[in-house]
DNA sequence: TTGATTCGTTAGTTGAGCTAACGTTCGTGT
DNA sequence: ACACGAACGTTAGCTCAACTAACGAATCAA
């Protein structure tokens, strides 16, 4: 039996029941097989999930400082510079300094950039397609409710 | 609206409404959630998960060489070396060469390996309780079942 | 106007996951 | 009998994400 490299929960026997029983042990290697497809799915274009999550929130929510955006992603602010960077390069944002506020940065989506997302976005719903294909529109929906509650729960303690 | 730190998936009008749509996200947020709420619980009494998982599997398998135990717990022959080293170091098992095979170590659990994965043990049952909290037993069940068969199916491409 | 706070940035840390290479030992085929 | 490939434990190193610390510059509050 050859097993190694696979995110295989369960093994049948080969698997301790104890660890069966652990949660956070499914979740975090399901987690990892979805962020493994992802980054996969993303490569072919050179996009990164962090290009996606930046791009989404300037798109919804307008032009924003370096600090908003990373309160509005969880991306700390020293790892955004180089995403930015990244954005910036590919003409997908503008930064520019805020004449209002000298420490402040404002960061625009470009056109381009929201070319740029609605390519990453396809990709990525095609990711969300593939890691769901065993579910029925009812059971997304659960695993969706039940992971969210348990996010919340975990996120006020 | 100070919230950093936090992994909430969901702020409301905040989290741009693409982002919750993703799947993967919502795992990875609550995969960490969980992953640092287990390393929480543990630090206090010294373990790591590693240490779990290694024990549970010389618990129920029995005395195994270090290949067969990366192979049972995706650990890395590499990275189990040093899970070994500090196990021994603790007295949780014993490392001895193989007579009929001198390329491989048998790896025993002991006495004390025994009570220190029951100590583990409850410290974890405890962080699946923690995390599970806002679920009832139906419901644990249900999000167990889903991420398996996720998982399943991500395994097997 | 002094002092604390915010901002962007650089640098560095930690841990998990993963690859490469090496000497030793074993199994197989010839 | 012996060469060759594979498996073993080990060391070293790499990547990536998450996270912390510190800094100069700018702003805000006392």
């Amino acid at each position: 039996m050859e097993t190694s490299g696979e995110l295989r929960f369960d093994y049948g026997e080969a698997t301790p029941e104890r660890l069966k029983r652990q949660i956070s042990r499914l979740t975090g290697m399901t987690s990892a097989q979805m962020s493994r497809t992802a980054s996969e799915a993303l490569a072919p274009i050179g996009a990164h999930k962090a290009h996606f999550v930046v791009l989404a929130v300037l798109d919804e929510a307008g032009p924003a400082s370096q600090a908003a955006i990373a309160d509005r992603t969880r991306i700390y602010r020293s790892d955004l510079v180089a995403v930015l960077n990244e954005l910036a390069d590919g003409g997908w944002i503008v930064r520019a300094p805020d004449p209002d506020d000298k420490r402040r940065n404002v960061i625009t989506i470009t056109d381009g950039g929201r070319a740029r997302l609605a390519e990453i976005e396809a990709v990525l719903d095609g990711v969300n397609e593939t890691i769901l294909a065993p579910l029925d529109p009812g059971e997304r929906a659960q695993l969706f409710a039940l992971l969210g509650r348990v996010n919340a729960h975990l996120a006020q303690r």
